[in-house]
DNA sequence: TTGACATATCGACGTTTATCAATATAATGA
DNA sequence: TCATTATATTGATAAACGTCGATATGTCAA
C-alpha cells in the first residue's frame, strides 16, 4: 500500500460523480434495496451501475448497510458526512469556521 | 449544452485530487504566483500541471486572481468554498443542518 | 531589440473511471 | 428440487483525467 489517499480525497471523489450524488439524494433520510434505487433512478443506469457507486458510496464510510434476506438496504450515512463537511472547512476555509455557531454555547432567556 | 453539471459535482470534482488539495492548502489564506505553488510542491508535479489544476480550480470559482505584471497570484476563495460546503450538508446532511447556528438568528442581550 | 523569465496551451500518453452485458452467488417460494 | 428474484462480480469498452515535454504568449530588464 504506498498511495494510501487522504479522508477528505476518499470523501471528495465519492461525491466528483452526477450519478452518485443522486444516488445519495435517493438515500437521504430513507432505507432503500438496490432495485428501489434502479428504479428511483429512471432507466439512467443499470443494475450493476447501481452496485458499482454503492460500493464506492461504502468504501468511503457514506451509507449503512442492513442485509434482509435477499435484499440489501442501504441509507445515507449523515453524521459522517456532515464531519467530513466540517473538516473541509476546518482545512480549506478557516476563516468562516466561526461563523456557524454551536448551539450549546447560546445562553438560554 | 446538453450535460451541464451542478455546482455541487463542480465543487467535489475539484476537490477530488490529492495534488489539487495540496495546492489549495498552499494556497489557504496566502496570495502564491504559479511557481511559488510549483516549489512549495517540492517536484511533485511539474508547471504545466499545475497551470492546469490551478484552471481547474478557477472554473469551480475556488480562486481569486490577481494579475501582476508577469505573475500572476493565487489564493483561495473560501467563501464559496464555505458556502458549497453548506449546501452540501443541508442536501445531504439535513439532520445535522440544525447543530450549527449561524450567528445573526442570535439575538443580542 | 534581445534574452531571460513566468505562465498558459497543445498534443501525446498512460491511468482511472463509468458503464453495461454476462454471469456468479445466494435467498425465496412453489 | 427448481424456477425466480435480488445483488455482486467479472471482463470489456469508451470516456475522462493527470501528467509532461514542447511551445506559444506576454512581460521585464539590460
Amino acid at each position: 500500500m504506498t498511495n494510501m489517499e487522504t479522508n477528505q480525497v476518499t470523501f471528495a471523489k465519492a461525491l466528483a460523480d452526477e450519478h452518485r450524488q443522486e444516488i445519495m439524494q435517493h438515500l437521504c433520510c430513507v432505507w432503500c434495496s438496490v432495485s428501489d434505487i434502479v428504479d428511483k433512478m429512471g432507466g439512467k443506469v443499470k443494475q450493476p451501475t447501481v452496485s458499482h457507486h454503492l460500493k464506492i458510496l461504502e468504501d468511503a464510510n457514506l451509507v449503512f448497510i442492513r442485509e434482509e434476506g435477499r435484499h440489501r438496504f442501504y441509507t445515507l450515512n449523515q453524521e459522517h458526512f456532515n464531519m467530513c463537511c466540517g473538516m473541509l472547512v476546518r482545512t480549506f476555509a478557516p476563516d468562516y469556521n466561526d461563523q456557524l455557531i454551536p448551539p450549546e454555547s447560546i445562553p438560554v432567556e
